[in-house]
DNA sequence: CTCCATAAACTACATTTGTAGTAGTTGCTA
DNA sequence: TAGCAACTACTACAAATGTAGTTTATGGAG
């Protein structure tokens, strides 16, 4: 399943927030860039038709909508290509990547250590 | 600047082969996927039009292009708002995803392990 | 009960993207 | 030096995308 930028970003608050319906997306969107609530319709709409989110019930004539998709089954797919494009392929180039451009605090180094460690003790066990 | 799927298909030759002609690059693309050569031109130009590539000499009849957008710029975008939305923007969320997910080997895990042991090394320093 | 704010459904439209055909031109080979 | 392979420039067009207006129906307030 391929999803614009914009159906993206509305998919991001149905994995975020759970079931909404459309005018709690647009309330969510509006924080952020303003647009007309019947554009965020159009996009739930177009959600719908994709069969990334279902109808769940009815809050008043208002229809709850949840993700059928998973944020997994989309980042599964994003994920190698990103990492294909600008990294040849190399996982560990991104890694060492993301770690020199200082997007990390010590915290986030610490926490990778660890993880790293446990990981380890794991497999030597 | 946005570039699409097919154009960022395209800027990978670039920046990974150098300067190339509409027929080189086209060349190297079909390996992949078959399209016609005026596809393959048709976006050479546009990315041209964008500014993303320039020319630089002829050989023959043929134009040579070469990048002119630096790979860098375009993941700088990419990459935080591919953590944005899938990792919540935190980066360690991403790499330990990145190395739970069997992304990773044993050798690109010592090369990590290596990294941070260095890392360490000069800050300590 | 009645009315209306609001929500759904439908329609509209410019732009971008993927895909390729056609027309016109020219470097090179024989 | 003539003809063509091949290259550029231009045109075309359907589908996807971002954006929003119009129409219709109705839950709920008074």
């Amino acid at each position: 399943m391929k999803l614009s930028d914009f159906e993206l970003d509305v998919m991001q608050r149905f994995w975020d927030e759970g079931s909404c319906s459309a005018a709690a997306i647009h309330k969510s969107i509006t924080a952020n860039k303003k647009v007309a609530y019947t554009t965020v319709k159009t996009i739930v709409d177009r959600l719908e038709e994709k069969g990334a989110i279902g109808r769940e019930r009815l809050d008043g004539r208002s229809i709850v909508y949840a993700a059928i998709i998973k944020k997994e089954d989309i980042s599964k797919k994003l994920l190698p290509d990103l990492v294909r494009r600008f990294f040849h392929g190399n996982t560990s180039h991104l890694i060492t990547h993301l770690i020199s451009t200082d997007k990390l605090n010590e915290e986030d180094i610490a926490y990778l250590e660890g993880f790293l460690a446990d990981r380890k003790k794991n497999k030597d066990k």
